[in-house]
DNA sequence: TCTTTTTCTGACCATATGGTCAAGACTATG
DNA sequence: CATAGTCTTGACCATATGGTCAGAAAAAGA
């Protein structure tokens, strides 16, 4: 017998071909879209036959549902990492750090990502309204703390969360009209951008001696 | 006869009924996606027969190609308006107000815009290369002589606009995320984010007297 | 090696979708 | 009010696409 809601994992050929299956869909799907994609073209992209595909997935929702499920952990893993410090200012520039870093690095799954949201994230709406919700408050409370105690300026902890992941995001969502308008080359484009994300949020975050004393 | 690359505009009725699918399509096309959406749903949004909606229109295609046209007119307005000023920092920070403003009342444009870039904007690369990079490039240009007269701090103008631009968009593109995570009211959202990125902007603008004098 | 289990595929099916067309309904106007 | 032109639609077509299935081909065991 051969069942396994979606991903199968038992014997050496099964790991391999959903592995490569996956990396195929997300670079389709990424593409794309969910309803734009087919199962041929993510047969082609991983240079296995239709039926082949289906015979390891119950159905094209079920890989993307795979997808999202990986990614969603992924995703939320750098902030995870933001925790006590004596430097927050520092501790959240290397946020920004590291999330930029995965706009160069994993440019698919943030597409895949952005076109689940722009879509009404039909598919991962609980998990935003869940985990996501909580992680982001928990993480707040602490950017809060750190206000309170004057070590970074005032400011609204969720849309600092928000500009932050809007800036970093939009060098892998929006690389084409990067590209467009900015010409440079991969590296370039991320350690200029890398150098002025900096800039910007320790001006942001920077807390003002207004009146001193 | 009846012919018309895409847009009819003769008539009473042809006037109301290409305003009226070009409508119907916005909505569509900016949930869906191109591939997403289909001429039934189109059809049913606007209330009428598909084939009725192929006598206005030459094909699917024709009608988002009409879209994307308008778009990137209305997209590009506010940054054509950043000009002189004797106080740059208000300036630019006038120009993000317009631009969040946008995204409150226009989301399916920019969500139209965000799905065709997310896809490697297929349809309006050239325009991005052309009208998008010049009208930018200008205006990098006013910008960088701000900092040269040191009106406003160093940084690289291409960047500083393309954080205006992400966080900005991302109140209309992620709205759904920014929901799970705020659950605040429509304006209360949109009151809190310009509060902030005014906030933002300012601190990363406004030049430090660093050494003074 | 023979048998069992897993893996793979060609052929097929049902449905969805972009698009056409001939004919009917409606409108404007001479 | 007749007629020319405009507008609308039901019925249809061709293709694309998600998915199935019976049986062939490999692998894995015994």
């Amino acid at each position: 017998m051969a069942r396994a809601a979606s991903t199968k994992g038992n014997t050496r050929i099964q790991r391999q071909k959903t592995k490569q299956i996956l990396d195929a869909a997300l670079e389709v799907f990424s593409t794309y879209g969910f309803r734009g994609s087919t199962i041929d073209q993510i047969a082609a992209q991983a240079g296995l036959s239709k039926p082949n595909i289906l015979y390891y997935f119950d159905g094209k929702e079920a890989i993307h549902g795979v997808l999202l499920d990986r990614l969603l952990h992924t995703w939320l893993e750098p902030l995870e990492h933001l925790g006590e410090s004596d430097n927050p200012v520092d501790e959240i520039c290397a946020y920004v750090t590291r999330k930029l870093e995965m706009s160069r690095d994993y440019p698919r799954e943030s597409r895949l990502f952005a076109n689940e949201i722009l879509q009404g994230a039909p598919n991962i709406i609980a998990e935003l309204q869940g985990p996501l919700k909580s992680l982001t408050d928990d993480k707040c409370r602490l950017i809060q703390s750190w206000i309170d105690e004057g070590k970074i300026a005032p400011l609204d902890p969720h849309h600092l969360i928000f500009s932050i992941w809007s800036t970093t995001q939009h060098y892998a969502d929006f690389d084409v009209q990067v590209q467009a308008v900015l010409g440079a080359s991969t590296t370039d484009r991320f350690e200029t951008a890398q150098t002025h994300l900096d800039r910007l949020f320790r001006a942001m975050l920077t807390p003002q001696k207004a009146d001193d004393i």
